[in-house]
DNA sequence: CTACAACGCTACTGCACGGTAGCGTAGCGT
DNA sequence: ACGCTACGCTACCGTGCAGTAGCGTTGTAG
C-alpha cells in the first residue's frame, strides 16, 4: 500500500511532462521507483492508473469564502483564474478537454472537475440576488459565463497570463450590467434542466 | 501529386475520429488508399504530415462582412460560435491546444489561427471606436475577451452548445457597457505589445 | 516509342509498449 | 517460529508502429 502515492505522483508528473497519451507504465514505474508488476497489483490496466491519477485531481469542495457577496464574487473569480493558470492544471486542463470528447471515463471527471470549480460561483451569484444586492431576475448562469468566459479565454485560449487586475475588471463590468438589469432573464424557462451533451 | 488531397483528408479525417496522437501512418495509408510509401515520399516523417494537414486546417482571412458596425460585431461572433462548436474545430481545438503547450511547431500554428479567428472581431471594435460608435479610449481587447470569452467559455469548456440568442445579448451586454464608459483603457501604456507567452 | 515522374506492393528492421509469469524477499503482527 | 501482505526483479510474449529497401506498374509529355 505504501506505493500507491509514489505512483500516482509519478503518474501526475509524466502527464505534465509528456502529456497523458506519452505516458507509459514503464515510465511511471522508472520515475517512482516502484516495480512494474507491483503497478498492475494496484490497477488493472494503464487506463485504470491514468483515471485514479486524475481522480486525485479533482478537488475537495472548498467552502466558500465569507465576508461581502461582490468581494465573494471577485475571491471566487481569483481563485479560479490562479488555478487554471499556473501548473499542473495549465498543461493538463487542456489535455483532459480534448480526452473528454472522446472518452466516457475522461468525460466523467472532467465534469466533476467543472462541477467543483464552477457552481461556488454560480452559487455566490444566486445569494447576491437572493440577498438583494443584484437585481432580482439576473441571470445568474450568464452572469457566471461573462465572468468565468474572458478569464478562462485568456488564460487557456489566447494563452495570455492575466493579472488581479483584469479580473477586477472583468467582476466590475459584470457587476455593473447586472446592477443595471442588462443581465435579466429572458424568460423563466427551466434554468434548472442541465447542460445538453453534444457529440 | 494526386495523392496529396487524399493522405491529407484521410489525415484529419484520422485527427477527428481517434485524436491527433492516435493517428498511424499505417492508417492513413488505409484509409487514403495510397500506399505507405508514397506517404513517405510527400512527408519526410509522422509529425511533418500531421503539422501539413494542420496548416490545410488555418482558414483563408476572409474579408470582414460589411455594413452596420454593431451587426458586424455580432456577425463576427455568430461566425466565431458557429466554427468552434462544429466539427471539425470542435474537436481538433482541444486537441491542438494541448499540443501547443508542447510542441512549438503546434504552437505556431494554433497562433496562426488563433490570430486569423480572433483578429476580425478585435479590428471591428476598433473600427467602432474610431467611428465614434463607441466612445473613444474603449479597451478593444478587453471588449473581444467579454464577447468571445463567454462564447469560447460555454462551447468548449463547458461544452454546452449555445444558441444565437445567447451570442446577441453577450454583445449587446458588451457594447452597452462600452456605452456606458465601463470598459476604458486604465492608462495608454503600451496596449500593442504581443501577449506573453508562459512555459 | 521513349523517358520520366508518380505511385503501388511486399517485405523487412527496430523498437517501444501493454501486460503476464514465476520466483524471491522484507516487514510485521501474533 | 509462523504466515500473510506488499513488494522487487528478471524475463518473456505479442503487437503496433515508424521508417526503409527493392522492384514493378501506370500515365503522360515529347
Amino acid at each position: 500500500m505504501r506505493s500507491r502515492a509514489a505512483v500516482i505522483g509519478a503518474t501526475i508528473d509524466l502527464m505534465v511532462e509528456r502529456g497523458m497519451h506519452a505516458v507509459s507504465v514503464d515510465a511511471i514505474a522508472e520515475r517512482s521507483g516502484v516495480a512494474k508488476t507491483t503497478v498492475y497489483r494496484h490497477w488493472p490496466t494503464r487506463e485504470a492508473l491514468i483515471l485514479a491519477a486524475w481522480y486525485t485531481l479533482v478537488p475537495e469542495e472548498s467552502e466558500a469564502p465569507t465576508g461581502d457577496l461582490e468581494a465573494r464574487i471577485l475571491a471566487l473569480a481569483l481563485a479560479f483564474a490562479r488555478r487554471i493558470g499556473a501548473p499542473p492544471m495549465s498543461v493538463l486542463l487542456p489535455e483532459l478537454l480534448a480526452f473528454a470528447g472522446r472518452d466516457a471515463d475522461m468525460l466523467a471527471v472532467y465534469e466533476e472537475i467543472l462541477r467543483v470549480r464552477g457552481k461556488p460561483l454560480t452559487e455566490a451569484v444566486a445569494a447576491a440576488v437572493v440577498a438583494g444586492v443584484l437585481p432580482a431576475r439576473t441571470d445568474v448562469e450568464l452572469m457566471a459565463s461573462l465572468i468565468l468566459g474572458p478569464i478562462a479565454f485568456q488564460q487557456l485560449i489566447v494563452r495570455n497570463p492575466v493579472d488581479p487586475v483584469f479580473i477586477g475588471r472583468v467582476v466590475s463590468i459584470a457587476m455593473e450590467s447586472a446592477l443595471k438589469e442588462i443581465i435579466q432573464q429572458p424568460r423563466p424557462k427551466s434554468r434548472t434542466s442541465p447542460p445538453i451533451r453534444r457529440q
